[in-house]
RNA sequence: GCGCCUGUAGCUCAGCUGGAUAGAGCAUCGGCCUUCUAAGCCGAGGGUCCUGGGUUCGAGUCCCAGCGGGCGCACCA
């Protein structure tokens, strides 16, 4: 790719002017008169040279020689980019390399192949997902997505806190319920689970058991009711996550942690540091050592450990299994947990930074410009379920992708649940669909177009080269978009490969401008125009698959309109 | 009161390590369209980038202060 190509002359020169390893932006300029291609890295690199941006840039101009890559002109522009025009073979010869690619285009080795976990969903089970564990399934699964084709090696991680007090409550919830399922009188407990699902689990436990725990209230039997709500909720989950199109490579639990003996071997090590100290009672970690803002309490005066205590254990655990990077996804109402955390950690040496936190703020949803609220089932918010089956998964992914995930996100359904090009998942899809149905138009296979001999400097349409060259972007796109952890990244770019596809498909609508349809009678131009029909529905198709999405071969019509005389 | 996030077009939001004339979709307005099957296409108007300072050759972007919005501030989980 010339790309590439420019980029390794670059970087050549500047080493010869004693800069190593610059980091090189190549940007596609908005304005068609800046050339093709641009850097800004003469300016970037102005101070450290302490030279004048465009002093270094016509130094950069006059010894760069990129005959080779296709680039026919090399200016000095502004203060101080450098501008690249390309030979229409240039700008073509990437459609080539999309068309050889094929599945594996998009895909970088910046990883290295270092391993990543990606921590995510991590919903207790005490109830169904909600719209929040669906934003963090998506945002997860993407992201983790994105690292694998950024050339990470990703471990997708669930969480889930299966011992402590609120799994008491759930049982007592239950029992209440199924209690009154069975005709007598039974208060749920201080606090207990309000949600109709409660009720579901309670019938489901009378049906197995009968009334057996009408009488036994011991122990052994709390334990038995909280392990049939842990299960049948869980298993629950478990349907939402897999009827979202997600999937973890490991569920690890809470109770684990005591039970390998974790945390006490983190009591032990806190202990160590010296900055432990106990107060009323309660063990106290000197937190505010690592810049949290108050010392935390490890161990209550009762002798339970607090929530953080089995969190550092859990974070230690994840850096003693060979995890030295990892990314956890929550809702910004946890962010409370991160700095403790991590001063926890720090504490017992381990880097500052560690984990990683992509926080993404709350979710609403809108119908009629109004917000939709209550779920009887879940008891306070919207299912996951709910939404999903409404409006569709790769739909509902798609919308809790498409913000950045600092943005508080608007779920408006009334563009979730419009088929046309004003919903961006739709648009997104026709354009793939309709890269297809010229092949079909064509009667040819989207892999019959190898695109051995089909000279593509034919492809010189100004709306032809916007295209290559957007579609040229698409690796670095991913690549930035796995370095901010921001899908929404993606699904800007994928928008805009739809919107630059279809303007070119209806600039060749045979009633307007025949002579810029793909499937013309000169067959070098047909093929060519083929050729980029096919890398066009590549990268939308990777792009989709990035994002966990289908990519249509056709749509069809959802319903048709009657017609009217 | 303290901390984190946020404030860009009528609405919902992009804006890459600070770079060229601040962008997109929706909505509005004006043209066009019976097709490479297709749920549209082309164009236009619309901005005090919350306010005020600062750093810089250059600030929507970085720093400080203020104002508005969201979330969080337990020996809860």
């Amino acid at each position: 790719m010339p790309q590439d190509a420019i980029r390794a002359a670059l970087t050549r020169v500047l080493a010869e002017m004693g800069v190593a390893a610059p980091r090189i932006n190549l940007e596609r300029p908005r304005d068609p008169s800046h050339g093709d291609l641009a850097t800004n890295v003469a300016m970037a690199l102005s101070r450290e040279l302490k030279k004048s941006p465009r002093e270094i840039a016509q130094t950069l101009a006059d010894r760069l020689d990129l005959a080779e890559a296709g680039v026919t002109a090399v200016e000095v522009a502004g203060p101080g980019f450098l501008n690249f025009r390309l030979s229409s073979g240039a700008v073509a010869s990437t459609l080539a390399d999309i068309v050889a690619s094929g599945d594996s285009w998009g895909r970088s080795r910046v990883g290295g192949g270092e391993r990543v976990m990606v921590e995510f969903v991590s919903a207790n089970p005490t109830g169904p997902l909600h719209l929040g564990h669906g934003r963090q399934a998506a945002l997860g699964d993407v992201i983790s997505s994105l690292l694998d084709w950024t050339g990470w090696n990703v471990h997708r991680e669930y969480y889930y806190n299966d011992a402590g007090r609120q799994m008491e409550l759930l049982a007592g919830s239950v029992l209440a319920r199924y209690l009154q399922h069975l005709g007598h009188d039974a208060d749920l407990p201080e606090g207990g689970y309000q949600g109709l699902y409660v009720h579901d689990v309670a019938r489901a436990l009378a049906e197995e058991v009968g009334d057996r725990f009408v009488a036994d209230r011991s122990d052994e039997a709390m334990a038995e009711i909280r392990h049939f709500a842990v299960r049948a909720l869980r298993a629950e989950q478990d349907r939402d996550l897999t009827d979202f199109a997600v999937h973890f490579d490991e569920y690890y639990l809470e109770s684990s942690l005591y039970e390998s003996g974790r945390v006490d071997a983190t009591v032990a090590a806190l202990r160590e540091t010296g900055l432990v100290y106990e107060v009323d009672g309660a063990v106290w970690l000197r937190t505010t050592e690592f810049g949290d803002q108050k010392d935390r309490v490890m161990i209550r005066g009762n002798g339970e450990p607090t929530y953080f205590l089995p969190d550092v254990a859990y974070h230690m655990a994840k850096w003693e299994r060979g995890f030295h990077r990892v990314i956890n996804v929550q809702g910004a109402d946890h962010h409370g947990t991160v700095s403790r955390v991590r001063a926890g950690l720090r504490a017992l040496g381990l880097p500052e930074g560690y984990p990683e936190y992509v926080l993404h703020q709350m979710v609403t949803v809108e119908r009629d410009g109004q917000e939709v609220k209550f779920s009887k089932r879940a008891g306070s918010y919207t299912t996951l379920r709910e939404l999903f089956e409404e409006v569709g998964v790769d739909v509902s992914r798609y919308f809790f992708l498409m913000r950045k995930p600092d943005a508080h996100l608007v779920f408006d359904l009334d563009v979730a649940l419009d088929q046309s090009d004003k919903n961006p998942v739709y648009k997104v899809k026709y354009a793939h669909a309709r890269m297809c149905s010229i092949f079909a138009k064509a009667g040819m296979e989207l892999d019959d177009m190898d695109g051995a001999g089909v000279d593509l400097s034919v492809l010189d349409h100004p709306l032809e080269r916007e295209l290559v060259k957007h579609l040229g972007s698409f690796p670095d796109t991913l690549i930035r978009a796995a370095e901010h952890t921001s899908p929404h990244i993606l699904c800007d770019y994928l928008e805009q490969t739809a919107g630059a596809a279809n303007s070119w498909y209806h600039a060749g609508n045979p009633s307007r401008n025949p002579e810029l349809a793909v499937l013309v009678e000169d067959e070098p131009l047909r093929r060519a125009r083929l050729m980029l029909t096919r890398a066009v529905q590549v990268v939308l198709r990777n792009g989709l698959a990035v994002l966990g999405m289908e990519a249509p071969v056709r749509m069809d019509r959802p319903v048709d309109e009657p017609e009217e005389s």
